[in-house]
DNA sequence: CGTCACTATCTTGTGGCGCAAGATAGTGGC
DNA sequence: GCCACTATCTTGCGCCACAAGATAGTGACG
C-alpha cells in the first residue's frame, strides 16, 4: 500500500530540514545550558513562535541521542501545569564542551560557506 | 601509490559533513553562476585547498541531481590538459532563480542558529 | 465511574544525501 | 602493450530529520 503525501513539503522547507543537521544538536544543547530544559518545552515554544521548526520525532530522538553520548543528563520532574511527569535534561561537562566545540566548527563553516555564497551576489539577468 | 593517511573522521569532521547537507548544492551553483565548470575541477581545488572538503562520491551525484531538477544544463568540452573529455555545467534560469531562493532560506537560517548559539557565550555552572 | 482533553515521552518507518571505495574510459608517454 | 593521469559514474553504507502513531499520567465534567 502506497503513502498518500499528505502535504508535500515545499523547497525552502526541505532545504531547511537540511540545514538542521549538525547545528540542531548545538542548538538544544545551547538552550540547556541557559537551564534544564524538556523536550516538550522546545516543541511548545517553537510551535508558538510562528516557526515551525521541529517536531517531536526530531527532539526525543535526538535528546535521546545525546544523552547516550553522555552530553546531557536527566532528571524527572512532575509536572508543574498538570500532566505526564517531565524528563528534564541539564548539561553535563562533556556537553558544554562539546558545545563549544562544535559552535567554532559551525560558525567556521558557515563562514566559509558564505564566503562562496556572496560572490557572485549580483546575479543579474543581464549577462 | 595511494593515500596512507586514513584517518578516522573525527567529530568534527562528521558534524562539517552534516552541515554541508542543504548548503552544498548552493556551493555549487554559485560556483557554476561565476562560469561553467566541471566536477573534477572542484575536486582539485578543495583538495590542493587543503581544505579536504568534498569528494567525487559527493559531486558527482549531487551534479546529476541538480541536472535532472533542472538546474543546470550540461554540455561535453574535451579535456584542456590531456585526458577523458570534461562534462561542463552552466546555470539555467531555474538554477539561478533557486540560487537565490536558496541564499535567502541559508542567511535567514544562520541568522537563527547563531542567535540561539551566542545567547550562552559564557558558562554559568550555577543551576 | 467513564470519557474527554491536555500534557508529555517514546517508537517505527521512510527518505534524502554525504561519503568511501571501486568501476569505467579517454589520452599520451615509454 | 603498459602505465600514469584526467575525468566521470556507480554501489552500498550510515546518519538523521520527520511524519505518524503508540503509551501514559493528570484533572475536569457529567
Amino acid at each position: 500500500m502506497h503513502r498518500m503525501t499528505k502535504e508535500l513539503p515545499t523547497a525552502g522547507d526541505q532545504r531547511r530540514s537540511q540545514l538542521l543537521r549538525g547545528v540542531l544538536d548545538l542548538c538544544l544543547l545551547a538552550l540547556i545550558a541557559e537551564r534544564p530544559r524538556y523536550g516538550y518545552e522546545f516543541i511548545e515554544a517553537l510551535t508558538e513562535s510562528g516557526l515551525e521548526l521541529v517536531g517531536e520525532g526530531s527532539i526525543y530522538p535526538l535528546l535521546a541521542r545525546m544523552e547516550r553520548a553522555g552530553l546531557v543528563e536527566p532528571f524527572r520532574a512532575p509536572s508543574s501545569s498538570g500532566g505526564a511527569p517531565r524528563k528534564y535534561y541539564r548539561l553535563s561537562e562533556a556537553g558544554r564542551a562539546e558545545l563549544e566545540r562544535g559552535r567554532a566548527v559551525w560558525q567556521g563553516f558557515t563562514a566559509q560557506a558564505d564566503r562562496i555564497l556572496t560572490r557572485t551576489i549580483h546575479g543579474g539577468t543581464t549577462p
